[in-house]
DNA sequence: TATTTCTTGACAAAATTAGTCAAGAATTAT
DNA sequence: ATAATTCTTGACTAATTTTGTCAAGAAATA
């Protein structure tokens, strides 16, 4: 699994494009002023951002970016996967023997392909306006273990 | 973040260890063959968990690996922060001052930190008896949102 | 004593990430 | 119309990380 700089700072310039809406456009070199990234390097993630949707530009004097979607609409799990590509922490070489030599099934698939479940399932509830609002501290949750059905109700 | 190959053939190699504890030693040779792995690579890597006190070696004619630790008291968390460091998705480049420009505090900070908390908690449940018993699939869980506390009772 | 097997550290190849550069297209102000 | 501004695109390069290899040695056992 990848979660590298492009991811971060796509996350980043779109906090920042969203954070000067009232002013309506924001520039490039603005952005990379204000985070002090490369402008050239972020050129590329935003054209990348801008084909799929997530941002619109304008060009020419006085152009910039603006979301093309509300905050809200903006899902991280959506934006990662565009920037970094699946979330998939791919497990054994072997396909579809055992790499364990156990019956049939890879044990350790499991593990790598329900963590990519995880982290998936957690970046798909977060928008770019639970960013905005702060509204993301304290979110993880340890995972289901058997006896938890028992003791759990939700109403 | 990282999860790369290095990590999982270390959970590959204790797996094998374990599923071969009636044998009492097991081989890197056997492992890097069973699994088609480098040896000398895994040498690496299981040399490490060794001098972390996961796996005794034994030298000589005969000699090979076994677990120094009960299957359930070696714990995924750890072994993936011993191989591949700690989990840490950090943030922005500026440590003190806001990268959003809003008061203060970073926000994008917020996410990523808070997901290298999720990816940490989750493995943190997992110990390598999980992965032996196959007990892994289903375990991930969406994250806590503000009105799951209303709807929710832990008896 | 010879053989087997782990141990360690230095090296090197390959892949990926991060970043640069340049030519061009669209837009706006003048 | 023209010049200045700003995004667009793709090719290229540099730096870093990952993924190994290699060799000399140490411990154990038959």
């Amino acid at each position: 699994m990848k979660l590298t700089t492009k991811g971060r700072y796509a996350v980043l310039a779109l906090t920042e494009i969203a954070l000067s809406e009232d002013k309506n456009l924001i520039k490039i070199s603005e952005i990379a002023k204000s985070q002090n990234i490369s402008a050239t390097y972020l050129e590329q993630i935003l054209s990348n951002l801008k084909r799929n949707g997530f941002v619109k530009a304008v060009r020419g004097p006085n152009g910039g970016y603006k979301l093309a979607l509300k905050a809200e609409e903006i899902i991280m799990s959506d934006v990662i996967e565009l920037i970094e590509g699946k979330i998939e922490t791919k497990g054994c070489s072997q396909k579809h023997i055992s790499c364990t030599g156990i019956s049939g099934k890879c044990l350790n698939h499991d593990l790598w392909d329900e963590l990519g479940k995880q982290i998936n399932l957690f970046l798909s509830h977060i928008s770019l306006k639970d960013i905005l609002e702060g509204n993301i501290l304290g979110r993880s949750r340890a995972p289901i273990l058997p006896q938890d059905c028992d003791n759990m109700t939700i109403n």
